[in-house]
RNA sequence: GGCGCAUUGGUGUAGUUGGUUAACACGCUGCCCUCUCAAGGCAGAGAUCACGGGUUCGAGUCCCGUAUGCGCUACCA
């Protein structure tokens, strides 16, 4: 029975190369009929937060990945942690390091390896050279007994070499001269990430771990644990990262609120939309096909098809056009415009309803104009936000003139201040109002008046829409309907807010 | 510094055990459609498969080296 698990660490939003890792988790689950499971890594206390746990766990049910049994916290395991640690001192696979600790700043970590790194090739000495490694039993007890404080470390074979089988980065081995003598217990009694994880798999049974490549070359200590405590290695797949455009690790502090998960939801993907992307970063199916439902993924779903190379994130900052990956924009709309309305309909519910644009009838007596309203209108949508913002018209008579629109189509030919509200009069006079008659209409109102139907097509849309693009017109009238219509094609509003400004 | 991993058009990827003109998606350009913008249809630009050596009749595919990027190297996770 295969088990994977999530295991984020709650100490910020869900990063979405996380959420990836999660996905590729659930897929594989739900492929192969394993449990998927769930475990908050919290063992940094002083960063974790139930905020951000809640956050990931909002995050998980957006993207719809539903785990399996109960959720684990690293923390409440803490105890069993500490008592392995000290059992492998006992059998003499770990020891006590009495050197006292170095205080280190986290942010010259990365320079401080480097530099002693340096100074022990330069002065000849063995990085891992440890004074405390082959203290005699007795003595490290008596001081031990004397409450000197000390660290628990993994005592690592000097020769030899580990090894183990990724599932998509292949054999891979590391010399065990490579691999320092790992802190287990913190001196405080605090046990670390890679004893805790180990031992966490192993008690949650997980025959597969899924995770960022970032553990790759970890991943060697870690089989060492397990070997040092006796239990099965599982199977490793490592992913491919997830890089900036620039080529670097996707940060918050860098990169912003592109890496978090939440964005997407408040800026209006659709959930699948945005799962179907995150699949694609670094996996790709065997068939091609790229617009893959839930079910399909599962299907098609294989840690195979999984690549090696970083892939890049690509947005642009400061361009709101391309806030995000283009591809994941672009799957956005293929999916407002495609999926199901019965589907999309609560969503756009939920945007209305955000936006104070939401009124209970369209749940009810003008449930029918609502989903034809959106039918219309989300053909050209990208985000869920759109149906607020570019779709207000349609929902409200509280919505703003473009002004390039109303330069374009309206103030350009004067002679629209008084053909628009005769057109309304022709538009009020028909009596089955829908799109067919509206456009006989408004065709006749043009032969009649000799402009180019175009004219009042254009001047119309920005007229009852407040924009110059749209759909179809006649649609737009037919959804509006023939008083809102007429009402709107009389308003004053286009000249009184934008002539002025002219300046001829 | 050491070790590891990666490197196919702007981006995401496909390229089975080496064999003809390197494929798909997004993006981009043009045309068609048309009441606008999309969508859709058609056409197109864009890759000497990081670079240099090999092996071979033949390499994006195998080997070696170089470069670049990334990761790890913490009493962080």
């Amino acid at each position: 029975m295969v088990r994977v698990r999530f295991a984020p660490s709650p100490t910020g939003y869900l990063h979405i190369g996380a959420a990836r890792a999660a996905l590729f988790n659930w897929l594989f689950a739900r492929k192969v009929g394993g449990k998927f499971l769930l475990r908050i890594e919290d063992t940094d206390l002083q960063r974790s937060t139930d905020e951000s746990t809640r956050s990931i766990l909002e995050g998980l049910e957006w993207l719809g990945l539903d785990y399996d049994e109960g959720l684990v916290f690293q923390s409440d395991n803490a105890d069993k942690h500490r008592a392995a640690a000290k059992k492998l001192v006992e059998e003499g696979k770990a020891y006590r390091d009495f050197t006292p600790k170095e205080q280190r700043e986290d942010k010259s970590v990365k320079q401080g390896i480097v530099d002693r790194a340096r100074a022990h090739a330069a002065e000849g000495v063995d990085h891992r050279s440890n004074p405390y490694r082959d203290l005699s039993k007795e003595e490290s007890e008596r001081r031990a007994a004397a409450a000197e404080p000390f660290a628990i470390r993994l005592k690592v074979a000097p020769t030899g070499v580990s090894h183990f089988a990724d599932i998509v980065y292949g054999e891979q081995e590391r010399a065990h001269s490579e691999i320092e003598d790992l802190v287990l217990l913190r001196s405080d009694g605090h046990p670390l990430y890679n004893l805790s994880v180990v031992l966490d798999d192993i008690e949650m049974g997980i025959t597969h771990v899924i995770r960022g490549q970032d553990h790759l070359t970890n991943t060697h200590k870690q089989t060492l644990l397990y070997q040092a405590f006796g239990a099965g290695v599982p199977q490793f797949a490592h992913l491919p990262l997830i890089l900036a455009p620039n080529k670097a690790k996707l940060s918050k502090r860098k990169h912003g609120e592109v890496v978090s998960l939440t964005t997407y939801r408040d800026r209006g993907f659709v959930p699948a939309a945005f799962r179907n992307f995150l699949a694609l970063l670094g996996w790709s199916p065997p068939e091609g096909k790229e617009l893959l439902s839930r079910d399909e993924l599962i299907a098609e779903f294989s840690l195979a098809g999984i690549g090696r190379a970083n892939a890049v994130f690509n947005f642009q900052e400061n361009d709101p056009r391309h806030w995000t990956d283009d591809k994941a924009l672009w799957m956005n709309a293929e999916y407002i415009r495609t999926m199901p309305v019965a589907e999309l309909l609560p969503m756009v519910k939920a945007e209305l309803r955000s936006e104070k644009l939401w009124r209970e009838e369209y749940d009810d007596d003008e449930r029918e104009w609502f989903e034809k309203a959106v039918t219309v209108i989300r053909q050209r949508f990208f985000t869920l936000k759109d149906f607020s913002s570019q779709g207000r018209a349609y929902f409200s008579e509280d919505f703003d003139f473009d002004e390039g629109a109303v330069r374009k189509n309206i103030l350009k030919e004067p002679k629209l201040k008084e053909m628009l509200p005769a057109l309304a009069d022709s538009i009020e006079a028909i009596e089955s109002f829908d799109a067919v008659s509206a456009e006989a209409a408004l065709r006749a109102f043009s032969d009649e008046a000799q402009v180019k139907a175009g004219l009042l097509i254009n001047a119309s849309r920005t007229m009852l829409t407040g924009q110059a693009v749209g759909p179809s017109m006649f649609e737009v009238f037919e959804i509006l309907g023939r008083e809102r219509s007429a009402m709107r094609l009389r308003s004053q509003r286009p000249w009184h807010e934008f002539s002025e400004a002219t300046g001829g």
